[in-house]
DNA sequence: TATTGTTATACTCTATAACTATA
DNA sequence: TATAGTTATAGAGTATAACAATA
């Protein structure tokens, strides 16, 4: 009996944790996973002076040369006065410029400069890279059935 | 020359935009996916008065009674500090216990009330049903592999 | 009146240092 | 000396209201 007891004060001491019950729902995984690429995903590009947002807003550019902020911030699904900041920091670094529109001058044309193209260019082969090495043992079927996965996630969500 | 000279001007006023860049990324759809989840997630479950965040508590401390705060702060990933004001909330309004440990008087054991594993059933069908309701169109075999890749993040990351 | 970009602001989430009481 | 929980705080990320310039 003196050993039944220990046995209960040694459980209330340590428990061994079991997270199997969250483990059934995907939005356990989906936000640990998120958190971990992320997290990876920045470190790789922060010695070119970027994050995940200035890279995805920088690629934008280089790719819709010529949109307006208002664009960007919807394609980008960030509010417009946060991908602010974001741009000022692109346009100071020479990276992006912010062009008048003539025909509507409430309205920036926003443009990568050549310095921006290019470093388009290295950070695109660097996040590239990480993901590959991320997914490294990730079959080329899985990954495409990931990505059917999350693009009905991003769509479905109005369903609820 | 005009009608050339429009176009520019209208290309300059207003341009289509795509993401295809970013597209060939899966963290990418990672991100976008997980906001949309975990968005739709606390929408789901704010009637019971709860968010990811303090559900995943619940439903750990429900299927591991008996564990410490530290414990939990491993197994979800949160800071010890982070997890304080979580348990606080369930505290206070009667889902948990906090008891000292009598063999380790500097730790608390985490223990779910009758209330606490009621919350936690209904809250676990919401998300359940919801997490359901938004895969409905997504095969299993598709769902499994999404698990996979998920997988391979969140403990691959590490080798980077 | 409505819209573009901006400023100011607030709220959440996350991260770190330092304290207390125990070990 | 180290550890469990706590406090305070700071930094991201995200959201809304309101303003000036323009449509």
């Amino acid at each position: 009996m003196s050993m039944a007891k220990r046995k209960i004060r040694d459980a209330a001491a340590q428990v061994d944790v079991s997270d199997a019950v969250l483990a059934r729902f995907l939005g356990y995984h989906l936000k640990r996973a998120q958190t971990v690429l992320m997290g990876d995903m920045n470190g790789a590009i922060a010695p070119l002076g970027l994050r995940m947002i200035t890279f995805s807003a920088l690629a934008m550019v280089v790719a819709n040369a010529g949109l307006r902020q208002s664009q960007l911030a919807d394609a980008l699904a960030v509010e417009r006065p946060n991908l602010v900041v974001i741009l000022d920091d692109l346009e100071e670094r020479g990276l992006i410029t912010r062009d008048r529109v003539p025909s509507d001058r409430r309205a920036y044309a926003l443009r990568p400069t050549p310095a921006g193209r290019t470093l388009f260019d290295e950070a695109t082969a660097a996040v590239a890279a990480h993901e590959a090495r991320m997914l490294a043992g990730v079959s080329a079927a899985d990954r495409a059935a990931a990505l059917r996965v999350l693009a009905a996630i991003r769509h479905g969500a109005g369903g609820a």
